[in-house]
RNA sequence: GCCGAAGUGGCGGAAUGGCAUACGCGACGGACUCAAAAUCCGUUGGUCGCGAGACCUUGAGGGUUCAAGUCCCUCCUUCGGCACCA
């Protein structure tokens, strides 16, 4: 690399600081061409600074936004910081920083990171989700959705990490752990914000069906929502003292006549109060406190035995068949699903059985292999779906019950947005008027987290007492935190209108942008983020101050770059590759185009430096190919012309549907053609470098100005596609015979048949292999083959 | 177990049912050089053959078709998500 044909250093220096200057990627307010809203999904800015997996998704919606700009659109394609969160806050007790210096400092360094490889932000729009003027709004969304009835106290036992020492969100458990940290979490009962995204959910899912999304992240939503349409049905409770019926949900209430006992969750209401009761109450005390004691890892764990203890003296009877049956409580029954309860059928549900077996239940067949009942009196030779019916609308009523939970909104932590409520012991829970707001966040000494179930907060007295907003009586403050999801749950609303301190967004703003076209981030999101900006849209449009139905069109997984030993970048591992030095070695047009064409966009490749030799000796050959024609007085070829526009149509069509490693592939080719000629038109040589230019930024608007343009490449326009032109004069078919090629021929793509079939049969080849035999049919693909069958 | 994505040269990968292996990396041979690097030219799926060419080859096995990496069936493997969800 050391006799480089061009200066990529100086050439990358000189050009983003003339875009800078001229300010060429400055974003209207509104729009006044067709709009693009490109989006990134916004990084959080950790103390470890970019490794070269970062930028992979900031290259391809960077390219794509230049395409669309040199194409006369208004693009709108900000960056900015999603910078409250745990890891800041942990370096903080660690270094005894406060998390904002830490912040800050973290983000120069990304900006400076960034900054190399000449993307095309407009920086005036940046954003930081823990600038007051930022969270002042998260905090007022908060409000939106206290007023509408969706933030709700609750204490309800949740996810507590131990380690984080902080409550979590049933999206933030991975395998029953803390998906930070990879702690087993506890239930631990406190007092909650929940935000009530479960009467979202069928919004969620149905807003799924027409979004233009990857089908895969579609599907992690509706498992994650997991809908399940069923029926309620209830079982009266036979016992000496206590009366009253317990309801279950079933997916199969076809098979009622089989059930032979009922299961309660440990946690289910009804063990505490038929306690007193049964007749072995200590049995069952002990059941109970064992399986609590359990963490819901242990509980759940794969392959392990159920275990279970029978209500004695308690009963139900099954309102179809009258018969009496045993109540049990099992761990294998979830409190938090469905009703708590379930109609054992062990006959027809796996769970059911081996739980039967162990406790020797009676088993009880109701449904025949064909689907149809049997033995279950009036409804016997029935098919099992219309007895679904029948028998809900006897015994019950159709329930559809969700895997989703609320959302458990606060955090015991520091370093979030407060929640802007006060409790006042005259007027209770007081939302913060919203002239009030931001409720900024104090300075403490300490950040540590108190392990008492308050955040640092509570220990602020001179901030946590207040006056009641309502009744003027002293009050306190909320001190939970909400969880590192606000902020990125609507910053994509921000970008729009970055400045508004005096509302949410200008509607005239939000109208012109909104929705986002492309969205581009990391899979891990389908289920958290993605849902959670989802249902937060949902609710402002409801409210009026949003637009479109859905907050992303279109949405691009980004696919891993993984280290050259295919394991993930990582500072553990010692092999993370840092973008800086790959910029001063072979410069940002090289990664830019390394990175676009490693493999699919949105597949995880391995980082190979060996590799990454391809794209710059593509690169050098471009700049020489440049040099050596741009003097000269070519005329343009037709077949120059016709490669030209078959590019043209790979680079924009690949471009436009995030399939980069074809789209350079293309201009290889492209490439490879070119310098075979002894000369190349300057026209030609400026459609190449418009095209190359949203991959290789630099080194083409360099080439531009060496073509002898005074103004800017970023302002050219985009070449157009002519078919007529991309026509070619010959082109090679095949010759087979039975499937089998035997020949080739070169001639008009537009031949008739009869001339091909001719020519075809002239072939030695082919002479041999039709041999005097009859030939039943001939198939002619013009332009590709043509084949006769014998 | 359920859902989703995928399996193609030494490697990353390409291919609206129509010449599989484009493009790139690597390797080999040559030119240039005192020499090396860089660059340029050529070769590069396998087997057989001096050659023309023949046969085989897209995870495995069946099928549809003049023609299958691509469509259908059965199965295997890998990755991702969900999971005692009633």
């Amino acid at each position: 690399m050391a006799d480089s044909i061009y200066n990529h250093a100086e050439i990358e220096k000189k050009w983003q600081k003339r875009w800078a200057e001229e300010g060429v990627f400055t974003t209207p307010d509104v729009p006044n061409r067709p709009k693009a809203y490109v989006l990134d999904m916004f990084p959080y800015p950790s103390g470890e600074g970019l490794h070269v997996g970062h930028p992979k998704g900031y290259i391809a919606t960077d390219v794509y936004s230049r395409m669309k700009m040199m194409q006369g659109y208004d693009v709108l394609h900000p960056m900015g910081w999603d910078a409250f969160g745990l890891p800041a806050e942990n370096y903080a007790i660690k270094n005894k920083v406060h998390p904002r210096v830490a912040v800050e400092k973290n983000i120069a360094r990304f900006k400076e990171q960034l900054s190399k490889i000449g993307f095309t932000y407009d920086w005036s729009r940046e954003i930081n989700t823990t600038d007051p003027e930022y969270y002042k709004w998260t905090q007022w969304i908060f409000l939106q959705l206290y007023k509408k009835g969706l933030a709700y106290e609750s204490f309800e036992p949740i996810n507590w990490c131990p380690s984080c020492q902080t409550g979590l969100a049933n999206e933030d458990l991975d395998q029953g752990k803390c998906e930070r940290c990879g702690s087993v979490v506890e239930k631990r009962p406190m007092r909650q914000w929940v935000l009530r995204i479960t009467d979202y959910a069928e919004k969620l899912l149905a807003g799924l069906d027409d979004l233009p999304w990857p089908e895969s992240i579609k599907e992690s939503q509706r498992n994650w929502i997991g809908k399940s349409e069923g029926a309620q049905l209830s079982f009266q409770l036979i016992a000496d003292s206590v009366q009253g019926d317990v309801e279950v949900f079933t997916t199969r209430p076809d098979t009622l006549f089989g059930v032979t006992y009922i299961v309660l969750a440990p946690e289910h209401q009804l063990v505490t109060q038929v306690l007193e009761h049964v007749k072995n109450k200590d049995e069952v005390t002990a059941y109970i406190r064992e399986v609590a004691d359990k963490s819901e890892i242990d509980r759940t764990a794969e392959g392990k035995e159920k275990t279970g203890v029978e209500l004695k003296g308690v009963n139900a009877i099954n309102p179809a068949t009258g018969s009496e049956i045993p109540i049990w409580v099992a761990d294998y029954v979830l409190g938090s699903y469905g009703t708590g309860a379930v109609m054992a059928v062990p006959a027809h549900d796996e769970r059911d059985m081996e739980f039967a077996q162990k406790y020797s239940l009676p088993v009880i067949r109701v449904v025949d292999d064909t689907d149809v009942l049997i033995d279950s009196g009036e409804y016997s030779s029935m098919h099992s779906e219309e007895a679904k019916n029948a028998i809900t609308e006897k015994y019950g009523q159709k329930k559809t019950t969700y895997k989703l939970r609320d959302w458990v909104f606060s955090r015991q932590r520091y370093w979030g947005e407060p929640i802007p409520i006060v409790h006042c012991g005259g007027c209770g829970i007081v939302p913060v008027p919203e002239d009030q707001l931001p409720i900024l966040l104090p300075e403490v000494e300490h950040y540590e987290p108190t392990g008492t179930g308050e955040s640092p907060l509570a220990g602020i007295t001179k901030w946590v007492n207040v006056v009641c907003p309502k009744c003027g009586a002293p009050a306190k403050r909320e001190t939970n935190t909400m969880p590192q999801w606000a902020g990125s749950s609507w910053y994509y609303l921000r970008y729009i209108d970055p400045k508004n301190s005096e509302a949410f967004i200008d509607p005239a703003k939000e109208k012109a942008w909104m929705p986002v076209d492309v969205y581009v981030g990391g899979a891990e999101h389908a289920t958290r983020h993605l849902i959670y900006a989802r249902f937060w849209h949902i609710v402002l449009r409801e409210l009026g101050y949003v637009s479109t139905p859905e907050p992303f069109m279109h949405l691009e997984h980004v696919g891993l770059i993984l280290a050259e030993d295919g394991r993930k970048m990582s500072k553990r591992w010692g092999n993370v590759v840092n973008p800086d030095e790959i910029v001063v070695s072979v410069g940002a047009d090289t990664l830019r185009i390394y990175e676009m064409f490693m493999g699919p966009f949105n597949q995880a490749v391995a980082w190979s430096t060996a590799g990454m030799q391809g794209p710059r000796r593509f690169l050098e050959r471009v700049y020489r190919l440049v040099e050596k024609n741009r003097d000269a007085s070519a005329q343009a070829d037709p077949e120059i012309t016709s490669l030209l526009h078959q590019t043209i149509k790979r680079v924009t069509d690949d471009t436009q549907n995030f399939r980069f490693n074809t789209a350079i592939a293309a201009m290889m080719e492209c490439l490879n053609g070119l310098e075979k000629q002894s000369a190349v038109s300057r026209a030609t040589l400026e459609s190449f470098v418009v095209l190359l230019s949203p991959y290789a930024p630099h080194i083409c608007e360099e080439l531009w100005q060496q073509l002898g343009h005074s103004d800017m490449l970023v302002r050219a326009p985009w070449p157009i596609y002519d078919p007529a032109l991309a026509k070619r004069d010959t082109v090679s078919i095949a010759v087979q015979v039975n499937g089998k090629v035997r020949g080739e021929l070169t001639l008009a793509p537009d031949a008739i048949q009869d001339d091909v079939e001719a020519a075809a049969r002239a072939l030695p080849n082919v002479v041999k292999y039709l041999a005097d035999q009859p030939v039943r049919k001939v198939i002619y693909v013009p332009g590709k083959l043509i084949s006769f069958v014998v």
